[in-house]
DNA sequence: TTATTATTGCAATTAAGTTGCAAATTGTCA
DNA sequence: TGACAATTTGCAACTTAATTGCAATAATAA
């Protein structure tokens, strides 16, 4: 799914095509998981003029509508990352704050959920935190 | 582990013993995870004269300590709970924001990760969301 | 091109958490 | 027990992430 793609699902819902809307699209295919303030500065590094309030706004908006999963690391803050073909996990590096994707069989997890409760799982949250490999040899 | 259990760690840690410090643990060990706030206002309801900043400075000290743990759900606020004797996570009930607790074998997991990265992992984060027994019958 | 409506930017506000510091409390030792 | 030194607490001020109200601006449909 590229930016093209995403700006076209947005007229698509009825949304207008504007030009903040277009650079964060742009920023977030580029990236790994961002926090809002790390896309705002993105912005302003490719000579964009768009608010800090819009960005949290189309984050916001891109999130509701399945562009965008929201994912909470170890500080307060969000970050974002654009939904790609397949769902993934991720393991943060805690020296050098990098953010590498993996992918992980979920579905035993699930089935002893269903073992020891009634609850209907609906999403996850699932992230790893450690050295990378780089990190492993300094 | 009892309250008076931490009670005593705290002692030989080199930690003193505090009205305060005696109070958090006693609103821990009753409870599912709490935030900061909920514990505060767990303090204020049983009579406490706790301030909340020192709540904030307690709980970051029983997290150092490896008395609590620190979790994130959906939302910015952290939220602690007493490390009892089994790893164990939390499916979150989206609709009544009940907790509980599920335990799952994440050998595999971190089996398939070893495939894939050369990442170390030292700890993971994993939340269930959904809606609970009890929702579901509405 | 104009009109309607959504969207943006700015300023002010909220909420979670942090910091500095003087006053109070704890544990230790006489 | 009582005094001392060091830790801990409470209060006020501050920081940071995020939210809200509203007037000005920009996007789309006619
Ligand atoms: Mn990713
Ligand atoms: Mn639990
Ligand atoms: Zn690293
Ligand atoms: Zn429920």
């Amino acid at each position: 799914m590229n930016v093209k793609e995403y700006t076209n699902q947005l007229q698509n819902f009825g949304y207008r095509l504007t030009t903040p809307r277009t650079e964060i699209l742009k920023v977030l295919s580029t990236t790994k998981p961002l926090s809002t303030k790390e896309v705002f500065a993105f912005l302003k590094k490719n000579g964009s003029q768009v608010d800090i309030v819009t960005t949290y706004r189309t984050l916001e908006l891109f999130e509701k509508l399945g562009f965008i999963r929201k994912i909470q690391l170890e500080d307060k803050t969000s970050r974002y990352e654009l939904i790609g073909a397949s769902h993934h996990h991720h393991l943060v590096c805690m020296k050098c704050k990098n953010i590498e994707d993996v992918q992980v069989e979920e579905g035993l997890l699930l089935n002893q959920i269903k073992k020891q409760s009634r609850f209907r799982v609906e999403k996850h949250a699932l992230e790893f935190f450690g050295i990378c490999g780089n990190c492993q040899r300094l």
